[in-house]
DNA sequence: AATTCTAACTAACAATCATTAGTTTTGAAC
DNA sequence: GTTCAAAACTAATGATTGTTAGTTAGAATT
């Protein structure tokens, strides 16, 4: 079998490292926890990925486009800013139920990148918030919602989504249905006109 | 001189410390580091302190303080519900501002304390998250705002705050009444009947 | 059966980790 | 100028860090 993403052992490592990283840190989690984890010696590893930031590097990666591909589709399909800002939480929300470990990787442990995979990282980053921006802009201007600050609602909605997978978490028993309609009616309830 | 708040040796660490935390982690910042930055050998921290750990307690234990002591008074006040909120909001600012790094270290740090620590941590963070709670809950049940999943809004207003100071850096010369009537606004706007 | 490849292993590396013990310097009070 | 305590220092600790080199066991391919 020759599958990256389901059995292959490197991807067996990336998966124990994204919940390795959420529990402890990057800083906090040795190439000996990882080993512990998987069952094999620590050198062992480097059969399978090139460094500890490599791996740092890999997942932040994979996550970074899960998001610009999905803001790519939205940006391209002929909603209006509002249905964009909709389809965006939808974006969030399923993201962070395929891949909640990940998600607290990209809220907190990409400060840990280095050099040339920090970059690349902030690249994806700044492109996908500054879509994001644009869009909530836009229904600002179009008055599909109402005008206030756009940089203090734009963290605010932001920061809720973000940080959305340590609520769900302890609450994932909910439907996505049900998850989905809560979250767009707190973020852009207040906000419709 | 012998207050412990400003110019002592200790206040100074600490300090240093709030900052290095921030900005590379706990786990990522190492008593070289402590010590590089304050002109002195590591060793020499130990006249002062008593562990890396002591440190981070210390700091999170003042941290925590400060919003446990602010919600005493709103609890204490005449206020109803809503204005209970606002004034939350307002005690989140007001910490915020006066102590920008050490919000990081709630924000993210929390989770290296150990042990007795920690413990004692997570009494004062589930006090202070409760009380927070209940006002909440009494603004909807009294209908001073819009009735919603308690849960999801509750993690939405506290992630928005808890989160505040890595906004408030970049947008620090903004006048504090404005981003008070911001906050409100943003946060509570979309609730209140 | 012989060969190749994968992925584990042992052993070792220099570097860094937090911390302790013991000693010297500093600076203020007397 | 002497005393005394605070706070710096040097030196060393054992543990752990990420990583490399070289080797071996086992499975797959020829």
């Amino acid at each position: 079998m020759n599958n990256p993403l389901s059995t292959s052992k490197r991807a067996q490592i990336l998966l124990t490292c994204t919940r390795l990283f959420r529990k402890s840190g990057y800083a906090g989690t040795s190439m000996q926890d990882i080993a512990n984890e998987l069952g094999i010696k620590p050198a062992s590893l480097y059969n399978h990925i090139s460094s500890k930031q490599d791996i740092l590097v890999e997942l932040l990666s994979f996550g970074a486009n899960l998001f610009v591909d999905g803001m790519k589709d939205i940006k391209q399909s002929q909603l209006n800013d509002l249905q964009k800002l909709e389809r965006l939480i939808a974006l969030h929300l399923r993201i962070t139920v395929g891949h909640t470990d990940l998600m607290a990787l990209i809220a907190v442990e990409w400060r840990h990148l280095e050099g040339e995979g920090l970059r690349e990282y902030l690249k994806l980053r700044n492109s996908y918030e500054n879509d994001f921006r644009v869009i909530l802009k836009g229904a600002m201007e179009n008055g599909l919602i109402h005008s206030m600050d756009i940089e203090i609602a734009f963290f605010s909605i932001l920061t809720t989504l973000k940080w959305f997978y340590s609520w769900y978490d302890k609450h994932s028993q909910l439907s996505m249905a049900d998850i989905e309609e809560y979250l767009k009616q707190l973020l852009l309830g207040g906000l419709k006109i």
